[in-house]
DNA sequence: TTGTACGCGTTATCAC
DNA sequence: GTGATAACGCGTACAA
């Protein structure tokens, strides 16, 4: 009976390769298993996974044998067999507003050398600014068994309950420029308040008293501590705070339309602010485009300065004077911690905000001809 | 016996909701399965597969029983199951050189607009312009079981032999912007050849007879097509064709570093050419940059006119004279069609090359300030 | 109408 | 030193 059985299989075995090579003809990927292996050197599975994963147990010559024919067949482990088995998938989730933005291209750049060293892969999704999108992101995401997310919000984003939900039920995630500090992880931002304070320092000191502000929605984070410092400046030099100069932009200027009406209202105040400041990539650079194409001269008629990390600005006419992120080592920093928290045996309950440091970048748009030129900091 | 049986179920039961309770606490995040669901219903797990997929079988009652119980327990049906049953993952993968390139963020903006619609998750890696990596990119990508793949190969890449591969064992595959004629597949691509020449010729109708490229790997279909419409305008137009005006750049402009040593071989030729063009969007911003730092004016001692699909370009000084691609268009065909290989039921056998037109937005930078303008069609 | 058994690819455990 | 078996989560053919 046994007997019979040893004949039958090279039977069975036989359908199958059949059925792969119609399957070919079909053009269907297959991919060698395990067991065509087994099959081609009539051993078990059993042992051809203990020769592939160099076990002590089996012998130099199968191994050997089993080596050769995986190279020969082409063999590659099925991931997903794995991650089924493991229930870990080596993949990391990124969801951030729009990558086609130099801040978070630089920054999943950043993400991506890390992960790619310690065998992480990265699935990108983008949440174009909708909260929606971004709910829809998360669960999809999360269910395709991502071992862990790193996470900047859309600017619609108010309410972190969607997050909470999966970081509650265990799911590594890190925060990243846009966070919220309701949720005990890890995140990881830039200094906002000293570098908004420090851009509107700059300004002030260069002769101008009425700044305005083009911002994403008042209740993300980064708003929130760029607007603060941008308040301090004024208050330390003795300046009143005017709302009719913050100019909100629900979409954070992901459409250059919403940046032109905000920059349209601003100029057509009386009088006129002496300076627009940009509280992010898209509102600098929409801001500065809508300028240049009403002919309003930068930095006379009024002066520009603004967060953007775009690699051109300081090809741009006049220059533009920018406040950089170090957005590829924010990257960096945010993908090892959500990895050390995958990684990690036991739940962590010390979670670090990293703060780094930006650069204010002097350029022409910031320095008006006649004013008092006085660089604040770096 | 089997009564016996029937107790033990529920013992066990007990013992795997207190194992997920433990992983819980340790931070582990463990799905719901419809097992979790079966045992809270006292239902079998096919029964509530089946309740779950609407079938005619299962009884309105035990429809609603089990919605409400997955409802409430936040079941999620895990992908990775389905995955390795169905072997196929509903996810494609990208390659690109760089997704911090105006041209690829647009395209892979395209790509994930249709493939968001039909339900396909998209994993995009980077190349960063080497070889190796596409080949590591690509291994881990059809390892991954994605269901189809774009790729834009890197600069370096002159075998397309792991690329074939694949594709020969029934990987739908679709190549766009970088292609290869000997891959029989879908490609999306634009008429190169046209708007170098037409670059070419509007320098030319401007009065410039030196006119010097700075171009990608001779070996990639992008440069040879764009070198050829360029010598194509030059002999139209009775002007000598000379290898000293080409200068490569083996990665692509990735680090602005090649192209600054190409620009100042250039810049030191004598005679000087009257213009540059480059023939890739970092190409084209690499070059512009060189010569701003180096303080050459534009258009006046040397004129620019380039591939780039940068938003900023309009805005630099002098603005840019570009080719554009229509990026997102590119990247959605592109998805479209792979959708439909990896959807159709038989192998197809007509593959489409589609080729799409540039558009030539005349700017500044190739405008000689004396020269005879004539805008050659857009 | 519902339950049982199997298979997807892999590895751990136990048996020989 | 090697093989058989179970399990990961799911869907489905078949059995009841």
């Amino acid at each position: 009976m046994t007997q019979r059985c040893l004949i039958v299989v090279p039977t069975l075995s036989t359908k199958q390769i059949a059925k792969k090579q119609v399957d070919r003809n079909l053009m269907k990927f297959e991919a060698v298993t395990i067991k065509d292996i087994a099959k081609e050197l009539g051993l078990s599975t059993s042992t051809v996974s203990r020769a592939l994963r160099d076990s002590y147990e089996i012998s130099a010559e199968t191994k050997k044998l089993v080596l050769e024919c995986a190279e020969r067949l082409q063999y590659r482990p099925n991931p997903i067999a794995l991650s089924l088995k493991e229930k870990r998938s080596r993949s990391i989730g990124v969801i951030v507003c729009e990558i086609a933005n130099s801040f978070f291209s630089q920054a999943i750049n950043g993400i991506e050398s890390v992960a790619y060293t310690q065998g992480y892969n990265v699935i990108i999704t983008q949440s174009h600014e909708s909260f929606d999108r971004e709910v829809t992101d998360l669960d999809f995401l999360a269910s395709r068994s991502v071992d862990g997310l790193i996470i900047s919000v859309s600017s619609e984003t108010q309410d972190f309950e969607h997050i909470k939900k999966f970081h509650n039920r265990g799911l590594p995630i890190v925060l990243f420029d846009r966070i919220n500090e309701d949720i005990a992880t890890h995140k990881v931002t830039v200094n906002n308040f000293k570098a908004a304070f420090e851009a509107t320092m700059h300004l002030i000191n260069g002769g101008m008293r009425r700044i305005a502000c083009i911002v994403n929605p008042s209740h993300l984070s980064i708003t929130k501590e760029r607007i603060a410092g941008y308040k301090q400046a004024l208050a330390d030099s003795g300046i009143d705070y005017s709302d009719s100069l913050i100019k909100y932009c629900t979409k954070g200027g992901i459409n250059g339309a919403e940046v032109e009406v905000a920059v349209n209202e601003l100029l057509d105040l009386n009088p006129r602010p002496e300076a627009i400041f940009g509280l992010s990539d898209k509102l600098t650079v929409g801001a500065f485009k809508t300028l240049q194409s009403r002919k309003i001269k930068v930095p006379d008629e009024i002066a520009v300065i603004g967060f953007s990390n775009s690699e051109l600005t300081e090809l741009l006419s006049p220059s533009l004077t920018v406040i950089r992120q170090p957005a590829f080592q924010m990257g960096e920093i945010a993908t090892q911690r959500l990895i050390s928290l995958i990684e990690s045996k036991r739940p962590s309950h010390d979670f670090i905000k990293e703060v780094l440091d930006t650069e204010l970048i002097v350029r022409q748009s910031s320095v008006k001809p006649l004013g008092r030129v006085k660089s604040s900091g770096v």
